[in-house]
DNA sequence: CTCTCCCTTGAACACGTGTGCAACATTGCA
DNA sequence: TGCAATGTTGCACACGTGTTCAAGGGAGAG
């Protein structure tokens, strides 16, 4: 350590006066006279002086960080969530902590530990499940708990979810709609609660309707568990529509299709998926895709940061249908 | 607040110890009984303690925080960039504290200063340029820090490059090896230091090969702006081959030139990229390109937290052409 | 038994901040 | 002039750690 940050002791003697003055003079809405208030800021720039967040933390026993677990980052639709969560944090005057679990089956709560230790104000669970007696920790430690899209049984927290259901059902209607007699459902085998909920709701609906379903699970979420779902699936030509419960999938699921089973998409095989993330409009693959808005998921994260603690507002972020190019007309 | 979290106080008492015994229990290589340490654990284990990081921070003037700051997080190579810092980071006992700038051309100075503010250990710059105040304050003020791919003209500064010389020469050899005769520069307008070395060096291997090129320049870094730069381009049927600066705007080229423009690739137009993000694999594009190893640019990184302060450490990420479908053979 | 040495323990301090409290200065009004 | 009311200032405390220092205690050697 070659030399200490600039205190507020340094500044209050640079000023000329004392460190309670300088304290206020920083602090919204305290009483200082213009006089005083001059000369502190004055002499702090002069200084180079800086808040001690620590110890303004340690002072009111809650920093103003919040911390953010997640997995997969370089995933399109975590990153997408994750760029827009961490400025819309930013912008509330909150710093984002971010836990990387990398696995998104990896145990999360070493990482929740560290959040508590840095005495957060919430903590946002993006990837992971979180034991059920950090939920109690939280509640008694006064600390806000938000859980996105996961499966959390209990009444007193913040939840946000994607209406899988309602998504898993509109991507079944398009496909009866387009007149698909059999149909794969693609599913990674990680068994995520969102991906288990839109399996199960699309399967019900198209099992109410008597059309064929095969289900297809495997390996983690990504480009190539889709690609291989193509791969072992179409060799059977009876099928000619599926659902991929994950834009990723249903991008590689594409990309095999058609280059590898020799399908022409929609003309013989009807392809939906879900998320819409950024590459599904790519020109090379104007998936049809389940929406969820980013926007309001975002907004729904940062609203809960204002809601009582103990409170339990499940929000349900809407799903739209977005027609592109893979789904017969 | 409805109750405070669980303090050394609190476990000291239970345990019927002083409250040095239960800092010395916790801290490594301290001395204590075993008896103490057993009574010790069992009593923090009861009551739930956790160590208060905000404390320990302001005890030793310095948190294990590292700050990051990076920009357009949703775009593959800095969400890539971004998973594996935060891994890596984690791993080893350091917690990330991510700053969005959100957009690429905007100042980064507020969030150097939070970044100062917690006193972090280091600070770890991906989009943006860091003002030159910032440098010597880093220096005045123990904190580490590494810039990646960034123009920062200081001798006493990590900086992390990947080799933007190497590769785009490698590029050019490439598309002359093709046999291309009058060949396009595609950049975005943001004028980001790593595209100019990238399109510049580029443009004099080509030209002093006499082969003819044309620079274009626009827009943000995005897939559209690609798509863009295919649609304006190649209306030019004498263009032959393409250098993109960027695997995302390659992607968007390569997308505008085949569905808008009727090209063949590789049989009309030769493509090459740079960065060997996920997607430029996918199987709709096999898009030849200039791979940098993230694991190498992330070691780097890693690396640097642990020299010397005010050393300067100028790491290379070493460059190679990946071979696949985009240029011609 | 005495002395030395080593290990363990608790008290006390420092880290930098926000704020309650009491003292003080100043102004307005009668 | 006297008094109340308002606004400003400094002192001192609390927040929860890690660590220094001196003291205590036990064991081993002479």
């Amino acid at each position: 350590m070659v030399k200490a940050f600039v205190t507020s002791v340094d500044v209050a003697q640079r000023a000329g006066v004392s460190r309670s003055a300088v304290s206020r003079t920083f602090t919204e809405g305290a009483s200082v006279s213009p006089e005083v208030r001059r000369k502190v800021l004055q002499a702090a720039q002069e200084l180079g002086y800086r808040v001690n967040r620590l110890a303004q933390g340690l002072n009111n026993s809650s920093s103003n960080l919040v911390g953010v677990v997640g997995a997969n980052l370089s995933l399109p639709f975590m990153a997408k969530q994750l760029d827009m969560l961490s400025i819309g944090l930013l912008r509330r005057g909150l710093q984002c902590l971010l836990l990387n679990a990398a696995d998104a089956r990896s145990d999360i709560a070493p990482l929740i530990e560290l959040i508590f230790e840095f005495r957060a104000r919430a903590i946002v669970v993006l990837s992971g499940e979180p034991p059920m007696s950090i939920v109690d920790e939280c509640l008694a430690n006064g600390v806000k708990l938000i859980v996105i899209n996961r499966q959390l049984a209990r009444s007193d927290t913040d939840i946000i979810l994607s209406d899988d259901i309602a998504g898993a059902t509109l991507a079944a209607e398009r496909l009866k709609a387009a007149g698909c007699q059999k149909v794969a459902v693609v599913t990674s085998g990680s068994g995520t609660p969102t991906q288990l909920r839109r399996c199960e709701a699309f399967s019900d609906v198209m099992t109410a309707a008597g059309t064929d379903i095969v289900v297809w699970h495997d390996g983690p979420t990504t480009y190539e568990t889709g690609l291989k779902a193509a791969r072992e699936l179409l060799s059977d030509r009876q099928i000619d529509g599926a659902f991929c419960v994950t834009d990723i999938m249903a991008i590689g699921f594409l990309d095999g299709a058609r280059n590898d089973m020799g399908r022409r998409v929609p003309e013989d095989l009807s392809v939906i998926g879900f998320d819409d993330i950024p590459q599904a409009s790519w020109r090379s693959y104007e998936l049809t895709t389940i929406a969820q808005s980013f926007e309001v998921l975002t907004e729904a994260v940062l609203a809960a940061l204002d809601h009582e603690l103990g409170q339990s507002v499940i929000t349900n972020v809407p799903v739209a249908l977005i027609e592109r190019g893979t789904v017969r007309r």
